[in-house]
DNA sequence: AAAAGACTAGCCCAAAAGTACTAGTTCTTT
DNA sequence: AAAGAACTAGTACTTTTGGGCTAGTCTTTT
């Protein structure tokens, strides 16, 4: 508080702070090794504890409630249903998403559950060390490629779907069935299929419920 | 605006009226001896043109622009169908449906698609007459049992859904498939549809993704 | 205590949804 | 003119949905 009008300095003093992180991942010793050498490169990161699992994630964020997590998106159990869950049951926990693929789709849904930074596993530590504080400073940290990816995606969720799409989404939404669909705007059920998997991953989802219930959000039934 | 006062004279000078009908049933002899006769007991009302399938009541309506329809609900083309576009271009065209069924779960989706009578086709001619001449005055006219229908299955709306039904409804609306939402509710994937298939009766819609759109409408996603 | 109504859940089946792959057409872009 | 992108559509296949039917358990009503 007494440094609101001097932010250099609250930074400084906050990284002063301690940082507990939880390291969540199958590999034990990649857990074990990087948080050493979090440790030795950034003293005030402090390693509590790692976990295997998603399930073990969850157990010992409940016991030690880390102020971060790095967590494997590839983990059994799920990283990002852990992800989900930890930051719906603790808000307050960070929680940094691992990937060795970098050009993953669940990008998206990483972000939607929660997380707080998005990073390839191939960071250099001294990155990683970044990140970390960064994202304890409440920033939310993704890797170039990552954000590449979220720039040139993002126009297509801004300027919303072609006419045809947003008229099918219209039906669809009405409980409508693809035959039917497909009577209805004079063409075959297959490209129905077609249109309506484009618009749903242009929405980022994964079924036609969920494209219904945005398209009632939007108003548009 | 004079007879304010006095209901009863307005409705006999309102009485007085020409109501112009068309009458759209698949039986032409049917549509015009129901014409002829109603106007023989009722001067009047006049009959200004019949129709066989659902376009061409729309395309009478849009010619000659009555004051009411009686539509038999089972037509080619679908009587409900053509009362929902006739209702949305010409609201203040009134649509009575009429039914051999009477136990009909359609009533339901007449009703919504803007029709402001149901009655079954056995239904004796001074009663029909009363029928038209109210709902030209712009009430609502159901036959008893309909009434009875509606009555019965009116608190299930408005008093809404049990405590499993709507949270199985929200997970539904987040776009998760039966076997999953059987997980999360310690349930199996039979009593999962067993309980959606409540819902979507309850709400006299048609399918989940109709009720996903009821749930979003709601605000509960 | 017996009957009625609910909740759960199994099995079976048909229809629909969703995915993958191929291919022809049209319309840009180079 | 050739290459490539976008759109339509067909075939084939798996998963999910939704409906019908039966049956056991549990609670409430009579």
């Amino acid at each position: 508080m007494r440094w609101d009008n001097f932010p250099e300095m609250a930074q400084a003093e906050i990284a002063g702070d301690e940082i507990r992180i939880v390291i969540a991942d199958d590999h034990p010793s990649y857990a074990r090794g990087v948080g050493l050498l979090l440790n030795s490169m950034a003293p005030e990161i402090e390693l509590v504890g790692t976990a295997g699992s998603a399930a073990e994630a969850i157990k010992l964020v409940e016991k030690s409630v880390p102020d971060l997590i790095l967590m494997d998106i590839q983990m059994p159990g799920g990283g990002i249903e852990a992800t989900r869950q930890i930051s719906e049951e603790f808000p307050a926990v960070k929680v940094v998403m691992l990937t060795v693929s970098e050009d993953d789709e669940d990008i998206f849904d990483a972000m939607k559950a929660g997380a707080s930074g998005f990073l390839p596993k191939q960071v250099e530590v001294d990155e990683l060390v970044a990140a970390i504080r960064a994202v304890h400073r409440g920033q939310v940290v993704v890797s170039p490629l990552v954000a590449d990816k979220l720039l040139r995606s993002a126009p297509d969720e801004r300027v919303g779907l072609l006419d045809v799409e947003r008229s099918l989404l219209k039906l669809v939404a009405e409980g409508r069935d693809n035959p039917d669909i497909g009577r209805e705007m004079g063409m075959s059920e297959a490209t129905v299929k077609r249109v309506l998997k484009n618009v749903v991953q242009k929405l980022h989802l994964h079924n036609r419920v969920q494209a219904a219930v945005y398209a009632a959000k939007k108003g548009w039934v």
